[in-house]
RNA sequence: GGAAUCGUAGCUCAGCUGGUUAGAGCGCUGCCCUGUCAAGGCAGAGGUCGCGGGUUCAAGUCCCGUCGGUUCCGCCA
């Protein structure tokens, strides 16, 4: 098609092009007639351009701008001149281009939502969004979240570079090694009856590239989980997967500081503090109630277990005589005395959601006056001792739970988060990381009976741990760490187990037989046989770095074609059913009594 | 696997303890209008109240089921 090809974006104009001859290509993004004079706004990605046409342009122009509708793609030729009435809320407002010839290069259907260039109106669902996905992708502040995702892109590639990384695709279809998630599987049609894997992340390849001897492996890589999702969470991701030999932590602490540096100066003009800070996670945990503490705001945990003797409450005495790991922990909640009995059943509601039989509220009025359902249960000394440790004031509420260690915290976690949106504490444009270390290497899996990694069974203990391996598993930490910001993790790693034996034996641990944990990871077995470096390495999570970067906390913002929480693609229809031949060439028969 | 919540015009929503012909704003269509930029004015069109079943003299409204969206718990090495 021959078309008038564009001389300028819309976004570029300005006053030093006036008098120019120019030609822009782009949408009709709304249009503003008065009979005599037409304006109308041309869109493309990198702005919005005023047209005008009076009753200078010729006839031909006048005539057609009465066809055009929302979303008409156009060649515009004119001549760009200053404005009457310039419009200060765009970049291009000072100028406007009179139309001398206009081209529909193609029309459009009225769409099924407005596309809104400062999301001035309430947006339509995002069930229709997602439906019509390339219009939504029209609008600028999703377009612009993904030239922030291609900045990124491109920083990541440009400063592993620069530190002497290699780019390595690992495969897409790979053997499955379920320990974790659940992998998505893909029939294969030469071998009926086996099945690929899609990886859950390249972890056991980027491995045995450092046993190959490229020394520093990088990628951003594609990664698959067949786990249900969240509004942080996708079946199919990105992340930045990186792996070194040589190293200690420290290597890679400092390199991923400086990655993440370089990207919050050039993508958000913000100069981090450096090194970021370290919480092991027992005190993460004991002081946020979480192993991805958004440290924006203070509002610390503060153990009350003394509680379980002091006090006369059956709630608080049974967990702590019952459990060697019982454990009360009380949270203030500043200026909560004013919340509503409402509003406290509304915090114990979200406390058993997340696993707590019950909370407990104290409040102190402005007065100093105490009311508590519990009150009378503990007496004026107990009371005061809870508020000086809390550190609560007139004014204040105090939110106690008991329960076991990390129930008891986490659940309290789940109520610092809260009070943390209700009280409006932590700042959107603020950013605040943090390494968590020292996670134990192993928990008690009630249900299977046995060791599960809390990482992954090739994460090192650490070396001081050892011994304990044999004798209190669950007190060996692992040479784990995690990467966090505002309350999410951003990033996880650790320090790799290199040498064979020590493999094995925490496969052993884990309770795989040895025929087992051959069949299943016997390659890596072997190769570690070969000399294996000390190697350790990361992941980081490109969707999640992009969600803070942008300032959206909803993963499908930042993800060109995402899936809806039931793991739809509402555009195209995915996933869909196969042709009985397809089926056929795989060897494969539906049951219908789990399908529909 | 579980919980909460939503589904009414093209879009965003209102619609009370079940009761006449289901409303508003935006959008859309037509007309008017020479400086708008969320333009303005006048007129108009537009509804299987997600779908199926039930209760009732009567259901958008109550009940059951189902499909879909969102959020959360479990899950996510």
């Amino acid at each position: 098609m021959q078309f008038l090809k564009r001389t300028h974006s819309c976004g570029e104009l300005r006053p030093s092009h006036v008098g120019e001859r120019v030609v822009l290509n782009g949408w009709v993004h709304a249009l503003r007639t008065f009979g005599g004079v037409t304006f109308f706004d041309l869109r493309d990605r990198t702005g919005i351009t005023q047209i005008l046409v009076n009753d200078s342009s010729p006839d031909t122009v006048r005539q057609l701008v009465r066809q055009l509708r929302a979303e008409f793609v156009l060649a515009v030729e004119g001549t760009v001149r200053l404005r009457e009435n310039p419009n200060p809320r765009r970049e291009t407002g000072l100028i406007e281009v009179l139309a001398q010839q206009i081209t529909i290069l193609a029309e459009s259907e009225i769409p099924p939502f407005e596309i809104l260039e400062h999301d001035e109106k309430p947006l339509a669902s995002e069930e229709l969004r997602l439906r019509y996905r390339y219009l939504d992708l029209r609008r600028p502040s999703l377009q612009r979240k993904f030239l922030v995702r291609n900045t990124l892109y491109q920083l990541a590639h440009r400063y592993f570079a620069d530190h002497g990384f290699i780019e390595v695709e690992t495969p897409i279809l790979m053997k499955s090694t379920p320990e974790g998630a659940r992998d998505f599987l893909v029939p294969s049609r030469l071998h009926k009856g086996k099945f690929y894997a899609l990886p859950q992340s390249p972890q056991l390849y980027k491995q045995i590239l450092m046993i190959a001897g490229f020394d520093r492996y990088m990628q951003i890589a594609k990664c698959f989980r067949d786990e249900d999702l969240r509004a942080d969470r996708q079946p199919e991701f990105t992340q930045i997967d990186v792996e070194m030999s040589f190293i200690t932590r420290e290597d890679i602490f400092d390199l991923i500081e400086g990655f993440t540096a370089t990207v919050w100066q050039e993508v958000l003009g913000i100069e981090l503090e450096r090194p970021f800070p370290r919480l092991q996670w027992r005190e993460a945990l004991e002081r946020y109630g979480s192993d991805k503490p958004d440290l924006r705001f203070g509002l610390e945990l503060c153990d009350l277990t003394w509680l379980g003797t002091a006090s006369q409450l059956d709630a608080f005495r049974s967990v702590v005589a019952e459990y060697p790991d019982g454990t009360v922990a009380g949270l203030r909640a500043p200026g909560c005395a004013s919340y509503s009995r409402k509003q406290f059943d509304e915090l114990g509601e979200l406390a058993k959601k997340h696993g707590a039989h019950g909370m407990a509220w104290i409040k102190w009025s402005d007065g100093g006056a105490v009311n508590s359902p519990i009150a009378k249960h503990l007496g004026d000394g107990v009371l005061e001792q809870i508020r000086s440790s809390t550190g609560a004031r007139d004014g204040d509420a105090v939110l106690i739970v008991a329960d076991r260690w990390e129930r008891c915290l986490t659940v309290l976690g789940a109520l610092r988060s809260e009070l943390g949106r209700r009280l409006s504490l932590a700042q959107s444009d603020t950013y605040r990381f943090a390494w968590i270390v020292d996670f134990p290497l192993l928990e008690w899996d009630d249900t299977e009976q046995r060791y599960v990694a809390r990482h992954h069974p090739f994460t090192a203990p650490a070396e001081e741990d050892i011994p304990l391996l044999q004798s209190d598993p669950l007190r060996v930490r692992a040479q784990a760490y995690d990467l966090v910001c505002n309350g999410y993790e951003i990033g996880g790693g650790s320090i790799r187990i290199h040498r064979p034996d020590l493999q094995e034996r925490m496969l052993k641990l884990l309770g795989f037989s040895s025929e087992e944990a051959h069949r299943r990871f016997g390659f890596l077995l072997e190769a570690l046989r070969y000399g294996a470096p000390p190697h350790g390495g990361i992941a980081l999570g490109f969707d999640r770095w992009i969600m803070i970067l942008a300032g959206t906390d909803n993963i499908r913002d930042v993800i060109a074609f995402p899936k809806t929480t039931s793991g739809l693609s509402l555009m195209d229809g995915a996933p869909s059913e196969v042709s009985p031949d397809q089926l056929r060439e795989l060897g494969l028969i539906i049951n219908d009594e789990h399908s529909s």
